[in-house]
DNA sequence: GTCTATAAAGCGATAGAC
DNA sequence: GTCTATCGCTTTATAGAC
């Protein structure tokens, strides 16, 4: 073997990093195994070395974005509500809405991982509910965790389809205020 | 020709139609050209009478689907708030949850229709600045009108990534619950 | 208006040389 | 481990018969 012991290891998770800002950006089944690899500067043959096949591929790109994004959004020890509101800021923001490749995995591809396999949806389930157990720690309550989870989701996906910067800028600062107002008025943790 | 005059009109309808529940079931990308026609019955080669390509068909399936939703959500005539009521407790169903084909477009093809042309997102800003005003008439706040449209598609796109049924119950219960109590101490209109 | 046939390109995946 | 070449299939789109 004429490479290095990490190397195969490296080159992986070149191809994870690069492949989920692709797929992000432009969407996983549309984009080609070959595609893929030119990005990383490789041919579309030596994929198959890393993957058995695309599918795969899928499956640990869910895997890494979104344990990435637990880190991200405060899955990691104990966490406050003024961590949290600090994660929401970030979130709903206009730099996260023009950089979907950069950005958090489940409004750029949720319709893809809901049409996967049971696999790749329970891989999905496992990270999305560790979030939710952790912001509901936080919040004291369940149902107000996941209603909140659910509308940043949502605002990133309904402000990207709009054409106009100032309505998406709007979508963002609404569900951001009313996530806020919802927080006043909390039993501190 | 030995068709009717309204033939070719029928059998756009019935390809839009049908084009439309593939696409939110399976992704608008995903499906070709020959399935689309397949399903309605015809060969793949008759689909170019009707369109001249993929993608003005799916600028007309967003501008289709987007008027059939404004309809079903209150965009008609003056609404008040039972009415939208209702609206969200059938939006948040089960069973809308387990049928997309039937569903909403945004929280099926809202990824693909914010990688899409600016014609098609401009479509798309057009119908959901609709329904946003007359949801933000009907609540008195344009903040709140966003934050539930929001919250609603991003649920769907949420729950349906899972694949515990009572955990995508509670998703779906919990962004209700959480809405309803927004509603709560809202001035009559 | 719809069919079959076909062109031209792209897809996922494999084989063998290095 | 990566490359080039290739298989077999699918894709979007067009051409010509009916």
């Amino acid at each position: 073997m004429r490479y290095s012991v990490g190397h195969k290891q490296e080159t992986r998770e070149r191809l994870l990093q690069s492949s989920a800002t692709q797929a992000k950006n432009n969407g996983f089944s549309t984009v080609g195994v070959d595609a893929l690899m030119k990005a990383i500067g490789l041919s579309g043959g030596a994929f198959y070395t890393h993957f058995t096949s695309k599918d795969e591929l899928f499956g640990s790109i869910v895997e890494r974005e979104l344990s990435q994004s637990l880190e991200r959004l405060g899955g990691e020890g104990r966490q406050n509500q003024a961590k949290l509101r600090r994660c929401l800021k970030q979130y709903l923001s206009v730099a996260h809405l023009q950089q979907p490749g950069a950005g958090c995995a489940l409004p750029a591809l949720g319709a893809e991982i809901a049409r996967g396999s049971v696999e790749v949806r329970q891989e999905a389930q496992d990270w999305i509910c560790r979030l939710h157990q952790a912001w509901a720690q936080t919040l004291g309550s369940e149902s107000l965790a996941w209603s909140i989870l659910s509308q940043c989701v949502g605002a990133l996906v309904v402000a990207r389809m709009l054409v106009s910067p100032s309505i998406q800028q709007q979508v963002l600062a609404s569900s951001h205020e009313q996530i806020i107002g919802q927080l006043e008025g909390l039993p501190e943790d």
